[in-house]
DNA sequence: TCCCTTAACGCAATTTCTTAGCGTTAGGCG
DNA sequence: CGCCTAACGCTAAGAAATTGCGTTAAGGGA
């Protein structure tokens, strides 16, 4: 579900809006499986049946209000070179990524085909990589490769975060750029 | 849930063996979303209140489910060579997560921390990677280091396969083999 | 501007799933 | 062989999910 509205505006949209911060207030303070959807439906002042019918159901809802919420509101941060926007980059990605409710938006996505929420999620980042990409043939530099960046930084850290077997530090992402510049 | 048995033989085996054995019965039949406990239940024969009380719901009994298929039954096979014995491993690992089903174990078994699924199904690689490795010293190879081999080979195929961004291809495992050589 | 069409919602009844109490069965140990 | 109790089955109560139907309000056209 989760389908672009055919409608837009007023209620609709207060509805969609109303329903997504109280899913992220949520999240907040409990954990992900303790959401249920009349809980969710209650607080926004809504019935269940109305989140149903236009999300399906819980996973689909939570998918969504993921997709929202990884969805860029600003093209990735100037730095000045290549290397060092990458790293600002991976280290704001895992920054939001490694905590709790980053973890569950993650799963979340994956956990759903609904609206291809993970194709979404992975054309963000392909964005953005292609946002540094151009801003370092501007500059002069010798560009990168996109779909070599995600292999060489962004897939070890995602990895890591999912699987929980290391800690994704910032030292372990200045790492990963490093590495990736030795190709 | 899933927990280990305190009981490990007669009946209670028995029951969990049945309800693996329909769970991924299910698996082939349907899609994952219109599989229900009860369902599961009454194919096994057992009643539902049983799988409730063992596994919790309806995803701890997936994720485990997923545990139990992910565990190795063996070691990979020796092809006589270090290179050779990564690529068949990476080669047969997408082969298993690329399909439908494969693709489904993998988001439950991150989509639940119970038992640690996600970190027990990590192990498993590593073991594999580690065997590999030994293997490789044994026969005077400049052996690799297990954790690059995650974040070079493991991590990129992953990540494709669950993001949806690009097929993982047989080519593809074999060019991510050869780059990690490369570094 | 006003009306018409219909997407989207609220309400309520029904169905299905989940939880919990309680008695029963059957491993595992002395 | 017999005791202890983990694990199961059954059942009833509670919560969540689904569906039909009437109502509300976007959005388009006269």
């Amino acid at each position: 579900m989760a389908r672009e509205m055919v409608r837009q505006g007023g209620r609709s949209a207060r509805i969609q809006a109303e329903v997504h911060r109280t899913v992220n207030e949520l999240l907040k303070e409990m954990d992900r499986g303790a959401i249920t959807v009349p809980m969710v439906a209650e607080r926004a002042g809504v019935t269940p049946s109305t989140i149903y019918r236009r999300w399906g159901d819980l996973s689909d809802l939570l998918a969504d209000v993921a997709v929202a919420r990884l969805r860029p509101v600003a093209d990735p941060e100037d730095t000045g070179a290549m290397r060092s926007d990458l790293e600002a980059f991976v280290l704001q990605y895992v920054e939001e990524m490694s905590s709790r409710v980053g973890r569950q938006m993650l799963s979340d996505v994956l956990g759903t085909w609904e609206g291809d929420a993970a194709g979404q999620c992975c054309q963000f980042t392909y964005q953005h990589l292609e946002t540094m990409r151009e801003r370092a043939l501007q500059r002069g530099e010798q560009a990168f490769d996109v779909s070599e960046a995600i292999d060489f930084i962004m897939a070890p850290v995602v990895y890591h975060i999912l699987f929980g077997d290391r800690e994704v530090t910032p030292d372990y992402c200045r790492s990963v750029v490093r590495r990736f510049f030795r190709t």
